[in-house]
DNA sequence: CAAAATTATATTGTGCACAATATAAAATCA
DNA sequence: TGATTTTATATTGTGCACAATATAATTTTG
């Protein structure tokens, strides 16, 4: 009798799934990234900035922020608690004053030596085939590039 | 001569895959929830409360918290402000002065019929095949048990 | 029954996300 | 060139998440 709608249901939302597993690889980085004094966020940052990698220009905080889809409003606090903790530096451009410049300290690239061991310990605590984490990986990246493909005007 | 390791490539870690579709996700709902006054996190409550029904004991918030995976951290705020738009009430169960008990009003039950529009609403707006999406879910909520299986103790 | 332990929710504090706006510098245009 | 527009980052304010702790009520124990 009641409007009971499948289509409502908490367990047929692929949001809540998203959000719900989402939620829980973070719970998992927690502890393992706590010991290089990083947030999650802070972790996804470095990868970013490690991967931009150390010749060429220093990466900008836009850089940084389209390839994560993060704005300067996130960007700016979480840089300077990671300027603070000597992992890189801010400079602003000279040639264009608008640019800030990142770069990684020494302290910041010795910590990749001790991030190596992350995804490994991550995956090996985890007791699913390898293989199925690939696909998911790679249907989540599919979704997401149809999502961006349509998003921004649509 | 780099240590290029692979392992640390963004694009070869599958939480930030989920990270940034999530993201991408919960951009999507913003619009649409808006026109219900809910914020995404709010939208997910309050399914879990529709869903929880009108009948029987109303929802503990430990209820909704073991739902959702939120604590009180995060959902006492929440209702409160659930409670402030007229959607639900928190009332002291007499019997035992440490449960709130959340019961939805008229209104409450009233966003339910305008919210039933939503999840077609968004995956129309997807051009995404369906059964991608049943898949998709299907394989967030396994990982998600192995995950919580595992995990609290782990 | 009284003390101790447990339970349910609330509070406090930190760090994202994100919208909206501000600031300042550079590029474009009239 | 001077005015306008655009661009890059910063700031402000709101609302989650989550850890740590507080509070108060119930249950368990000695």
């Amino acid at each position: 009798m009641n409007g009971d709608d499948q289509m409502l249901a908490l367990d047929n939302q692929i949001c809540f799934a998203l959000y719900a597993l989402n939620r829980a690889v973070t719970a998992r980085y927690r502890p393992v990234l706590a010991e290089l004094g990083l947030t999650y966020p802070q972790y996804l940052v470095m990868l970013a900035l490690w991967e931009h990698g150390p010749g060429g220009e220093a990466a900008r905080v836009s850089d940084i922020g389209a390839r994560l889809r993060l704005d300067s409003g996130t960007l700016t606090p979480l840089l300077k608690r990671l300027e603070e903790r000597g992992l890189l530096t801010r400079r602003r451009q000279a040639s264009d004053e608008r640019v800030v410049r990142l770069s990684l300290t020494e302290a910041g690239w010795r910590l990749r030596e001790q991030a190596r061991e992350v995804p490994m310990q991550l995956v090996c605590g985890l007791d699913v085939a390898p293989e199925r984490l690939v696909t998911l990986r790679q249907e989540l990246r599919s979704l997401l590039e149809v999502l961006e493909r349509s998003g921004p005007s649509d």
